[in-house]
RNA sequence: CGGGCUGUGGCGCAGCUUGGUAGCGCGUCCGGCUGGGGGCCGGAAGGUCGCAGGUUCGAAUCCUGUCAGCCCGACCA
């Protein structure tokens, strides 16, 4: 029993000034958390009972799926992060340090290394697989810029697991537990989420899903599609693209003046005024960027989209990974670049790579730059007067935009992402050489899934999913406690208290008791409510009447309720959801 | 990396323009009252005013530098 008599507690009456974000500024006034640093924070008793409880639900169905935890240190050293090219590839994000002999190490940012390593030096069997091993263990990144408290932070809880399979079948399997194992623990711990398509990122690999959290704080955007259940991280988001044509029945390509057009919508009015009606999604708008790769090399890259939309940076930086988009500025040197009337015939020739949206069928016809100053062409038509060196989903995605699926609208929300799956194949079984001996004797190279539950970010989640202008509201399924016993008064209000919440946690229900004294009912109740222990049990006034009160956090219900069925009620409630 | 804002008891803030004994609210401690919505009265503890240098008889306040933090942006050719 938590006894807030003497539990390590202080609630702030204030908003600390620091913090936006709801489940930052809650976390923080309720007392489960405390800033040390930028993205560093401390967890007080009540936020360590919500790691375990989160921890202990993810423990339990990984253990379900046949996965067995080990732990490994956050302090590792360089050399197996040089051989995966992650020393490198993960750039500033790393957080390095050196030991006293000046030999380099780094926290642990994640843990693909480790793992393939562990069961390379353990196993060498066909028979042995498959094996799926997992640990709950704190990570570090160097964010750029840490924000909105726990839900990016710089250290942070994760999860994360690895399954090792002799072939694509087996790895199916591993990532389908997996995928089940996510959508029981994310039910248990009462979060609202959906399931979406992802790109695999810098990690590699392929099939991919991200478990995210609808919140208008979340960092990822996706789409759900109106009418089927396609739903994707707006990054991996597949639209349906209008059908390719045959290049050779479009009219021929025209170049024509278009002084001071420098903008799609200036494009437009002109070439209106020229006799050609263009809307703006029928241009074809280049921008270029400044890809920079692992190895620091940097080259331009010309994108085209339709020029109705913008290029999501963002987007396009989870399509050419592990590269970095950065934006380019350098038209002083690349004169070939006509700063406002790029078009991509020619491109190529002038060795500079280009590529289009996949909106930018084949065949398709464009009005777009002449690669001279004040001059367009129309009629440029894709595979006949260009042809890109490769499709990159870029365009920015819009509510509304067809489904790649049925075709219905889209819509787009926020989310955070909490849990993270893929197929990561064989990039590090590769890099490491991790292999078996197969039926035949000969060797088998294993593959790998990669699968991450951010624990504290999703405590933070559940934090935004469920809180409202009192305070913290957690669902019933993940809470510090499942009830929340009040004694207010003098007289026998306390003993009373006492004793029920001692026979609710005889009834194996985790109980917080307000026993602290000379607390005035005023003070006990606002801090329950900022808690958000979802039941809240009242022994106060009524009790003269034999009558306790049975509050429910969410609803703000308030049931009157006989003493003697105080516990029976409660029980109930809780076991009965909610 | 760029822009904006902010650093003053544990927390939230005022004071700075116009230099002159460092304040308020919350919290904490002591005493009393109160006992169903952060209640009341009285008393108390607690601060190198981010740091360094400068101007001045005198600096939280003016000047220079520096460090740190928060927010926004990372952009459409």
């Amino acid at each position: 029993m938590l006894r807030m008599s003497t539990l390590f507690l202080r609630t702030l009456r204030e908003d600390p000034a620091d913090a936006e974000v709801p489940s930052h500024r809650l976390l923080v006034r309720a007392g489960y958390v405390r800033r040390v640093a930028p993205g560093i924070y401390s967890w007080l008793p009540l936020g360590v009972r919500m790691l375990a409880k989160v921890s202990g639900v993810v423990r339990a169905e990984m253990d379900a799926i046949g996965a067995q935890e080990v732990l490994f240190p956050a302090l590792i050293p360089r050399e197996p992060y040089e051989v995966s090219g992650r020393w490198t590839e993960y750039g500033d994000l790393l957080f390095r340090l050196r030991d006293r002999r000046g030999n380099d190490y780094l926290l642990g940012p994640t843990h693909e290394e480790l793992f393939t390593l562990l069961v390379k030096g353990e196993y060498s069997s066909y028979k042995d697989l498959p094996v799926m091993l997992y640990q709950v263990q704190t990570k570090y990144r160097d964010e750029a810029r840490p924000r909105a408290g726990i839900l990016r932070g710089r250290e942070f809880v994760m999860k994360d697991s690895y399954s090792f399979d002799l072939d694509d079948e087996g790895l199916q399997r591993s990532y389908d537990l997996h995928r089940e194992a996510y959508i029981r623990i994310f039910d248990r711990v009462g979060m609202d989420y959906r399931i979406v398509a992802a790109v695999s990122g810098a990690m590699g690999g392929s099939a991919s899903e991200e478990f995210l959290a609808p919140a208008p704080t979340g960092e990822d955007t996706f789409v759900s599609c109106t009418a089927c259940d396609y739903a994707a991280n707006t990054e991996a988001v597949q639209l349906r693209a209008p059908e390719p044509v045959d290049p050779e029945s479009q009219p021929a390509i025209q170049v024509l003046d278009t002084p001071d057009t420098p903008t799609i919508e200036t494009l437009v009015a002109v070439l209106a005024d020229l006799g050609h009606d263009v809307p703006a999604s029928g241009t074809l708008k280049n921008v270029v960027v400044l890809l920079r790769h692992p190895d620091g090399r940097t080259e331009p890259l010309v994108v085209g989209v339709p020029g109705d939309r913008a290029v999501d940076l963002a987007r396009l930086e989870a399509n050419v990974a592990p590269a970095e988009v950065l934006p380019f500025d350098d038209f002083d040197r690349h004169p070939e670049l006509v700063k406002g009337y790029i078009g991509p015939q020619r491109l190529a020739e002038k060795k500079v790579r280009y590529v289009v949206d996949p909106l930018v069928v084949t065949g398709s016809a464009w009005a777009t730059g002449a690669n001279e100053p004040g001059r367009h062409a129309v009629n440029v038509v894709r595979d006949r007067d260009f042809v890109p060196e490769g499709v990159v989903p870029a365009a920015e995605v819009r509510a509304g935009d067809p489904c790649g699926r049925c075709g219905a609208p889209l819509e787009i929300g926020r989310g955070i992402e909490i849990g993270h799956i893929f197929q990561l194949g064989r990039k590090y079984t590769e890099a490491f050489g991790l292999d078996v001996l197969g039926p035949l004797g000969t060797p088998v190279r294993v593959t790998m899934g990669s699968y991450g539950i951010g624990v504290s970010r999703a405590i933070a989640a559940i934090a935004e999913q469920s809180y409202d202008d009192k305070g913290l509201a957690w669902p019933r399924s993940g809470a510090p406690a499942a009830v929340h016993v009040v004694g207010v008064g003098k007289g026998d209000h306390r003993p009373v208290a006492e004793r029920i919440a001692a026979e609710l946690e005889a009834r194996g229900l985790t109980v917080l008791l307000d026993d602290r004294p000379k607390v005035s009912p005023g003070v006990a109740f606002k801090d329950a409510e900022l808690l958000g222990i979802p039941t809240t049990v009242v022994i106060g006034k009524s009790l003269a009447d034999g009558v306790v009160e049975v509050r429910d956090r969410r609803s703000g219900d308030i049931r009157r309720v006989a003493l003697d069925d105080a516990v029976e009620v409660v029980v109930a409630e809780v076991r009965g959801g909610g």
